[in-house]
DNA sequence: TATAATTGATAAAAAATATTTATAGGTGAG
DNA sequence: CTCACCTATAAATATTTTTTATCAATTATA
């Protein structure tokens, strides 16, 4: 059996259409006639329903089960070649989420100096959720991570670095009362970072709980520009603390009773991966902030 | 690129002998040898280290990483010719561990005999555990399944058709004084149910806990044997009400705070599986039990 | 309604790939 | 040193996949 043949049925599948789907791999469209054939053959099933003439065949309900398994495999095959071409390269690739990495990398600077491990990262720098998907899709070896839950994927391995707090921040300039209430910001201007990172949905998930509408008048996905408006008090703003250490001109306000979830600072990987020398030690320096 | 050349490679390296593979699959030698070739040649790393001479060749560390998915492509693999096999006889593969079966089934015979699908049914029967790994392998489509915990596989969907509890049970003909201590317990001899069943682990668990050590003088698979032995007093047993409903001659021994795990009865399949409406309908039936 | 255009199936030929046969060369045990 | 055993290689063969050429069926459209 050729994984070709699953690959010719998965995108047939798709395109529902043996002659665009010839087109798409750039071969003739009777391969996908006998490809097809082969598998109904090796299997000895209809897969596919030719229907009367129209653009549009269907699976039979063999075929869709098929097409379930063809997707983890294909999948899994796509892997291979990325994680072995790292490997020859003796490079790994790893995911850098801006404030983590702003935050975490001067801390491990030196030690990932001494063991001449900083030509070894090939850094990918990205929100969190896209470095998520690039990790299970095999185009990184491992990222720093921020996220408000603990990744419940099966493909997934994690330690965790650190846990920190959201805050809600603002110029130091400003002056705030002593036991501040939520509502006491009903005429602030909000700048917070956008979809790219987690910061969106807590806000909003916040926003719902405490069933608040505050006033958003800028959304940026660049937390150091965030941070210099906040500065220069245009708006106050919601991070988490991570972003604020070391920095000055903000001020953090201090609620009572505010619940909002652990920002949780991880190293991620699949659990696929095998564990190289390198590997396991840039782990463990990371671990050892 | 060939699912054998991955399967020669996946055998090489539990073999580790180029000839004893090429044996098994009954192929010559220098087809693994090419074989090998091929996916070195593919992934421009080498696989395999030909040690000098033994019979122990080793993976490179790209080729353990190769191993990982290869063994995960196959799995999958080896899936697809299982499920669509049972799908071409519209069959349905099921597994019954035999104290839930005498349980369940009786309630829902009718019903299934109404809607036609006792000759859908292939029945396997088998502890819980071994029909478990048969669902994963793909040689059975659904099961019943008695679990003090609920599966965590990610592989895996179930259903709790029901929570039952585990008793210590005794022939009705003894008599126990109320407010029953484990300790008045210590000179009984108990019978109970073998490996093959979580019943094992259960009591093991509970020995453990309360730091007792019972007297055990018999172990079965057979479940009616045992509630037989305990109705004839031969012995005292510890197992799930699943069992010994509807069933005379036997009395439920009540302690205080005794901290029992749940005995979770459930109806699990693979995520995977598409679900016909057969099979869908099969479900129902045990679920409105 | 006839005609052109598009789609998938098939047969036969060609190309590509996998396997075998035959053999060579290396290594360790005795 | 020789034998037994293992893997590699070249060339021949077998098998599998793809292409070319063509057909039949169906839809769009003139």
């Amino acid at each position: 059996m050729n994984l070709n043949d699953y690959g010719y049925f998965q995108k047939l599948s798709e395109m529902k259409s043996f002659s665009e789907t010839a087109h798409h791999f750039n071969v003739s469209q009777p391969t996908i006639t006998y490809a097809l054939k082969r598998l109904e053959t090796e299997y000895d099933t209809k897969l596919v329903e030719r229907k009367s003439y129209a653009n549009s065949l269907s699976l039979t309900y063999a075929g869709e089960q098929l097409l379930k398994h063809v997707n983890k495999i294909l999948h899994e095959d796509s892997l291979v070649k990325a994680d072995l071409n790292r490997i020859k390269k003796k490079k790994i690739k790893m995911g850098l989420p801006p404030i983590i990495t702003n935050y975490l990398v001067p801390k491990v600077f030196d030690n990932l100096k001494k063991f001449d491990y900083l030509n070894r990262i090939v850094p990918v720098v990205d929100g969190s959720k896209e470095l998520l998907t690039k990790l299970k899709n095999g185009d990184i070896d491992l990222s720093l991570l921020g996220s408000t839950s603990l990744p419940e994927d099966p493909e997934l391995e994690y330690k965790v670095l650190d846990i920190h707090q959201f805050k809600i921040i603002a110029s130091s300039n400003r002056k705030f009362k002593n036991n501040l209430k939520l509502s006491d910001l009903i005429d602030e201007d909000f700048i917070i970072l956008d979809e790219k990172s987690v910061h969106q949905q807590v806000f909003n998930d916040f926003i719902d709980k405490y069933n608040v509408s505050p006033n958003i008048i800028f959304q940026t996905s660049d937390y150091k520009l965030l941070l210099k408006l906040v500065q220069e008090n245009k708006g106050i703003s919601f991070i988490t603390e991570t972003a604020i250490r070391d920095t000055s001109g903000i001020q953090e306000l201090k609620f009572d009773n505010l619940d909002l979830p652990p920002f949780y600072i991880m190293m991620i990987y699949r659990k696929n991966t095998v564990k190289s020398s390198i590997f396991q030690k840039l782990i463990s320096i990371f671990e050892n902030v």
